[in-house]
DNA sequence: CTTTGCACCTGTTGGC
DNA sequence: TGCCAACAGGTGCAAA
């Protein structure tokens, strides 16, 4: 799936389309996502108006308002998913799977050839639903600081990339920008969580910032699936300092991208400027 | 409790 | 050129 960044960039996209606009119909093609579309989503979609889109973690939550309460949208891109708005949509084509249809036939498609991406419908309060009330820290929060990082590592040996990428202590860092964040931290992936120094955690949350904050500036990650909300394939021009590129030089020091798995991911690292 | 590895699924890539 | 194994943005869950 798209990052943070491409989820970010989507929502940027999609809602100033679509807020206000009330559904007329909603289609589900193939209901077989990581969890099953639930067979009421038509329904249950069928006259609302959009009130609008927020972001927790990588969920979209599309917000609509109701006489008695706001119901959610909740929708995950997983690895491979995108949304767009056609204002007439054409053809479906293979993976596209879900369309919300809106006032003056404006369309939003939900695409996904892998289908790990989740839409499912939530009546009320969505922040206490399974999937969101563990959630960690919003890189962007007050929440996510050093101190907050020290606490939650202490007596931990994951290696810190592994910890990066825990949904419960900070959510929306992905393979990528942890990779990448790791690199301008200058901190080796595999140092024990639990033995950084506060100095070193807020290096990395200023890393963790910086780095995802360039990234939505630059309007998410070029990725092979994803397509910007508006059409135009993400542009990110900020190219990767060490993602993807194992044997190449650093561009600080030279000394060759090293690779190696963690978790069943790929970790790259510069040995000499990460410690 | 923490940590590890698998599973879900399709498309692309790289090596032989 | 063709075939096939390995790998790809995520993350919940079971097992150790």
């Amino acid at each position: 799936m798209p990052e943070l960044p491409e989820v970010e960039t989507t929502r940027r996209g999609v809602a100033p389309a679509l807020v206000g606009k009330r559904v007329v119909a909603a289609h589900v093609y193939d209901r077989r996502l990581r969890w099953p579309v639930p067979a009421g989503l038509e329904r249950a979609l069928e006259g609302r108006t959009l009130a609008g889109v927020d972001r927790r973690s990588k969920y979209l939550l599309f917000r609509f308002a109701g006489a008695l309460a706001t119901d959610t949208l909740l929708v995950h891109l997983g690895m491979t998913g995108s949304l767009r708005v056609y204002k007439r949509a054409p053809a479906r084509k293979p993976h596209d799977h879900v369309d919300i249809v809106f006032d003056g036939k404006l369309t939003l498609r939900y695409r996904d050839p892998r289908r790990f991406g989740t839409m499912l419908w939530i009546e009320g309060d969505a922040a206490t639903h399974p999937l969101i009330a563990p959630l960690g820290a919003e890189p962007f929060s007050t929440a996510f600081d050093a101190g907050m990082l020290h606490r939650g590592t202490r007596g931990r040996r994951v290696a810190i990339k592994l910890a990066l990428m825990d949904n419960k202590l900070v959510v929306g860092v992905g393979n990528i920008y942890a990779n990448e964040a790791l690199f301008r931290a200058g901190i080796r992936p595999t140092k024990a969580a639990g033995r950084l120094s506060r100095e070193r955690l807020a290096a990395l949350v200023d890393a963790v910032r910086s780095t995802l904050a360039d990234a939505i500036a630059a309007g998410g990650s070029t990725l092979r699936d994803y397509v910007g909300s508006g059409g135009d394939p993400g542009a990110f021009q900020l190219g990767y300092a060490v993602y993807g590129r194992e044997g190449a030089p650093c561009r600080t020091c030279g000394t060759r991208i090293k690779a190696i798995r963690q978790g069943q991911r790929s970790t790259y690292y510069c040995p000499r400027c990460q410690t």
